[in-house]
DNA sequence: TTCTTCACGCTTTTT
DNA sequence: GCGTGAAGAA
């Protein structure tokens, strides 16, 4: 094994000696197939470096080949380079692929992680300097809220005027900033309940060290901390990380920068690799200067641009950069392939979002007839929601794909709950995870037992189970609760001492059983809690990959992405443009493409032209993950938050390139880019002659607002809020029912006649009630209340 | 205490 | 459209 002889296996009497053997070991083969910028960015191992690595240039086999060609060289241990990424999914990867180019030692990169993970292991080496324990518990964004609404509760604060969301909005937005309570600027909290906002950051920073917790800011807040506070800890990392990588530098936040130049002060062997152009998180905090500063911050840094694509055909990379072009601030790249031109890029006006779903489930199958995999086909949207009219249409024409991003295994309910069942085992300090679950399932223990349990403890400074067990020899909890909490107590202290000595999966199961969790999962009927058993049974297979509890726990606190099981399945991919970072797709769709919707109206409004040019970025990633082909589509009316409303096209269509761009009308209207205003995109006029409007001037709000939005320069739309008219029931072709918010319209419906739903599938009508309706879904086996309902053409 | 109903607000995205 | 969370009813 070639690790054994690690830095970090050395007796420590011996590491400051250390030093990797001088020789080059192994051929530098692996340099082979590397152009000349690429090679050398591998070659240039010494000082700062920013590799500005545009779409599809290979930038991570330059990451990974450079820190092959470190360790081959022998400048240093693997143990001795620290590799950070976003994402954990960039993480596995980077793993992956560096295993592939330097075998077994790709095993010692121990320090190879996302910023939160790499953080969090240097915390718990260092805990007591910022007055927590080695074993703290990190929160997630649920715990979060839920904290932070008891704090603002405690202040006599309206939650409903002032909500924890927003709260802890500023407070990651401080913590992104590396912003402690006592150093928020003066003026900065007066957002929040009249400049109550910093109090209550301090309050919640109290009670987190309390808790012994810390949040996802923490985790790098605290580690800047350390190395601020005692600088030969920060010296002995020094020491140890001879060479620092950064994956997708732009998208550091002021702390991660802060924590980077911290570490980069020892060797100054610092490269970070990154694409300005595909910056797209500046609403979470991400500082695209960190980028545009990087030769101001490193003095004598050198900066190599990589700007051979190698994934697209020129003419999708033509439409990508063209579109680019629009945006102000940039470094500046000029991509170029050497690879034909394919197909244009297909631009196409449909009529809703009913169609767009329908012709792009068509174009895929077709693809599939044509011998190819349907795994070659990403659907890429600007917000989940939109997701679901592809869902619904591809089960209905069979076409396997799989939701990238949805909903996340380890935040579902049942999952928190049962970790939750972990944490109290692991520490009775654990309030958030007592209030979770003393309740979970049903034990009598209402919200009023609890207040009464969380002022006692407040006033002794306890944790709530140690209060519990005082309150209840002291006879104050009465009734179910007295009876409910004694059980729910004498379980844990059972299965504390039972996971002493038991096996942690099996310890699982028994939490499981003893509370009574499967028991009621079990008798409920509904189909959602067979798949809750199902993902328990999924936690305890997947605990068993652990060596301990803890490290499972770790795991889960940071890695909140799981069980992707079936990876290798030929599914069409559907995911947000902001999850398709990274990947690339012979056969790209891009639906969606309407002004309020991409870029999405929130952006807009916000963050006005700065947040116009991140969503600008968002189109050039999503159309540089084609390899062949890109379909961009927008509709002229499109159903939103339940409101159908008239849209215009995204004026991201008309700056595509006309000539690279094929045009195609589906609906009878001009979709060519060129012309989309002049020729008056069909959707409203149609629109108008619907006679269910009654009138024939009829503009939607949202094509106005949008229109408006179209014609200014900052892209802020000068009109306020317009009434809402509502669309009249909708009648689409396959004969289903839809429903709509109009009770006059819901008439004429027949018993035993079928319906649908949505989430529930195809049900029978069983009873009519004006404009109530009893439909039996048999197949979910779920009976339910069906209201406004209407009956197709 | 728990179950039911209703209104509201929100759907960028990640650790 | 959907989930949450608060208020009201059993």
């Amino acid at each position: 094994m070639s690790h054994s002889d690690d830095f970090d296996n050395l007796p420590i009497s011996q590491r400051a000696m250390a030093r990797p053997p001088s020789a080059p070991a192994r051929d530098a083969d692996y340099l082979d197939g590397l152009n000349a910028e690429q090679r050398d960015a591998v070659e240039t191992t010494d000082g700062a470096l920013l590799v500005l690595a545009g779409a599809g240039t290979g930038k991570t086999r330059v990451l990974t080949t450079r820190l092959a060609h470190i360790l081959n060289q022998r400048k240093a241990w693997a143990s001795q380079t620290l590799t950070v990424t976003f994402t954990n999914k960039a993480a596995r990867e980077m793993r992956e692929r560096a295993e592939k180019l330097i075998g077994d030692e790709a095993q010692s990169l121990s320090w190879l992680g996302t910023f939160h993970s790499v953080s969090s292991k240097i915390l718990r080496r260092h805990a007591e300097i910022v007055g927590l324990e080695s074993n703290f518990t990190i929160i997630d964004t649920d715990d979060q809220l839920r904290l932070l609404k008891q704090i603002i509760e405690a202040e006599n604060i309206d939650t409903k005027r002032w909500t924890p969301r927003f709260m802890a909005g500023l407070i990651d937005g401080w913590k992104n900033r590396a912003v402690t309570p006592d150093k928020v600027p003066a003026g900065e909290g007066h957002e929040f309940a009249n400049g109550r906002g910093i109090e209550i950051y301090k309050t919640y920073q109290h009670r987190l060290r309390v808790l012994n917790a810390c949040d996802f800011g923490d985790l790098l807040m605290h580690c800047i901390a350390i190395f601020q506070k005692s600088p030969d800890i920060l010296a002995d990392y020094h020491k140890r990380f001879k060479y620092i990588l950064v994956d997708e530098y732009q998208d550091t936040n002021v702390a991660q920068y802060l924590w980077l130049r911290l570490l980069a002060q020892g060797t100054g062997n610092i490269c970070c690799v990154g694409d300005d152009d595909q910056s797209i998180y500046g609403w979470r905090g991400a500082e695209v200067d960190n980028i545009l500063r990087f030769e101001k911050d490193f003095p004598g840094a050198k900066v190599i641009r990589l700007e051979r694509n190698y994934r697209s055909t020129a003419k999708i990379l033509a439409c990508a950069s063209h579109l680019i072009t629009a945006n102000q601030d940039r470094l500046g790249k000029t991509l170029h392939t050497e690879d034909e031109d394919g197909d244009a890029v297909k631009v196409r006006g449909l009529w809703d979002g009913e169609a767009e779903a329908r012709l792009i489930g068509e174009d895929i199958e077709s693809w599939r007839s044509s011998g190819r995999k349907y795994a070659e086909c990403a659907v890429m949207v600007r917000a989940s929601w939109q997701m679901r009219l592809f869902e619904e249409r591809f089960i209905m024409l069979g076409i396997p794909y799989k939701v990238i991003g949805g909903p996340r295994f380890f935040e579902r309910a049942e999952i928190r709950d049962a970790m939750a069942y972990l944490r109290l085992i692991r520490s009775e300090n654990d309030d958030l995870a007592f209030e979770r679950v003393v309740n979970q399932p049903k034990r009598g223990v209402g919200a009023t037992s609890i207040q009464k349990i969380q002022v006692v403890a407040r006033e002794m400074e306890r944790p709530l189970t140690v209060t519990a067990e005082i309150m209840l020899r002291g006879n104050e909890i009465r009734g179910k609760a007295q009876t409910g909490i004694r059980a729910f107590l004498n379980d844990l202290e059972r299965w504390r001492a039972q996971a002493r000595e038991m096996e942690h999966p099996r310890i699982m199961e028994i939490i499981l059983d003893e509370s009574g969790y499967t028991a009621m999962l079990k008798a409920d009927k509904t189909p959602q809690a067979q798949t809750r058993l199902e993902n328990l049974k999924e936690l305890v297979r997947a605990m068993g990959e652990f060596e301990s509890l803890n490290a499972f726990m770790e795991h889960v606190e940071l890695v909140m992405d799981a069980s992707q099981g079936n990876e290798s399945d030929d599914q069409v991919q559907i995911l947000t443009l902001h999850g398709a970072k990274g990947l690339e797709w012979p056969q790209v769709f891009l639906p969606g493409w309407e002004e309020e919707v991409f870029p999405s109206k929130r952006a807009i409004d916000e963050g006005g032209i700065k947040s116009l040019e991140e969503e600008r970025r968002l189109a050039y990633v999503g159309i540089t993950r084609a390899r062949e082909r890109c379909y961009i589509s927008f509709v002229a009316n499109r159903m939103i938050f339940g409101r159908w409303q008239s849209v215009m096209p995204s004026r991201f269509v008309d700056e595509l390139p006309p000539e690279h761009v094929d045009a195609v009308s589906e609906t009878g209207y001009s979709a060519a880019p060129d012309g989309l205003n002049s020729a008056g995109f069909g959707g409203v006029s149609r629109f108008d002659s619907d006679e269910s409007f009654g009138g024939s001037t009829y503009e939607s709000p949202g094509w106005k607002r949008a229109q408006a939005a179209r014609n200014t320069t900052d892209g802020r739309a000068q009109y306020g809020n317009w009434p809402q008219k509502k669309r009249p029931p909708d009648i689409n072709p396959s004969g289903r029912l839809t429903a709509t918010s109009d009770p006059e319209a819901a008439s004429g419906l027949k018993l035993g006649q079928r319906v649908f739903h949505i989430k529930f599938g195809y049900g029978k009508i069983k009873q009519i009630d004006g404009t109530k309706l009893t439909v039996d879904f048999e197949k979910a086996g779920v009976k339910k209340v069906v209201e406004k309902f209407v009956e197709a053409a």
